[in-house]
DNA sequence: TATTGTTATACTCTATAACTATA
DNA sequence: TATAGTTATAGAGTATAACAATA
């Protein structure tokens, strides 16, 4: 009867090939939550993530959010009207180059923004309880995974 | 080299405190990653969501596939009428409740969401190039961390 | 009355292509 | 010519509300 190993979740020890499935699966299912965090600011997703993304200590090229955010130019354009439009951050000429626009972050945004990353930042109960040495070796091996699948979207820690 | 904002990325030993926002970071970048992934395939990142959601051995109701997707019902028909249309799923009827329509993942559908499936389980090198016995550690781990906050989308693990 | 799935609507995200103003 | 950003367009995801069939 336990041959659908789907169902029936196992609270069972897990193995060491669970490890990557496991990942893939609480990334995959992070979206939710995400959208939900973000929704509490009345931002959708991207909107939350070109915030997360914005360096409130330095103005960033549309170019380079577009980057960061992994999808065309031409869409960042309308998230960064919406977020104009809220006050969050403002477009700024550039000095060198009168083709570029950069992206200042408002003090109004800035506040917003740092509301947003607190609340990311905190972590679930099963963190906390983890010893400060568990958490130094993983977050070892996890900077070596962010590293390799060229994750880290190079987020400013704070103001 | 202008890439890297600012950051001179820091290869340096990671702290404690990294975990959780590493792992955070890398929930948050790997969008990218499965968005590539489903287009290998032609299907969107919710189409391709949707047949890893689904039970190849067990036909599932949409209202409980759009549970497990987290999104509207209304939502869900949208999706469900393309996958049904390239004939990776097929809608039947309930036996015991006429509104209830179940979905089943239909030969050429589990073909392709076990390939999928297949490549989402490729572990990345600095996975790999760990321990057994640290892959069993870490699984313990995230697996409280998956069950604390909802996670797991109960996905079956093949056919 | 309540529920399942659908439709209608409106908004956001998405990439492509064409445009502008610079370079 | 090439690049940064915008606009136009079309397709897909999103929730809300209204609806049909069924419970």
């Amino acid at each position: 009867m336990r041959a659908k190993a789907g169902k029936n979740r196992k609270p069972s020890a897990p193995r060491a090939d669970d490890f990557w499935p496991l990942l893939v699966e609480f990334a995959l299912s992070q979206r939710a939550w995400w959208v939900g965090l973000c929704a509490e600011f009345d931002l959708t997703a991207m909107q939350g993530h070109a915030l997360r993304i914005l360096d409130p200590g330095r103005p960033v090229a549309m170019n380079t959010l577009a980057e960061a955010m992994t999808c065309d130019a031409s869409n960042v354009t309308g998230i960064v009207d919406k977020l104009e439009s809220r006050g969050l951050i403002a477009r700024q000429g550039s000095d060198g180059d009168r083709r570029v626009k950069h992206l200042a972050v408002t003090d109004k945004g800035r506040t917003l923004r740092e509301e947003l990353c607190a609340r990311t930042m905190v972590p679930p109960d099963a963190v906390k309880a983890l010893s400060a040495d568990a958490r130094r070796r993983l977050a070892e091996i996890l900077a070596k995974i962010v590293r390799e699948r060229g994750g880290a979207a190079d987020v400013p820690k704070s103001a």
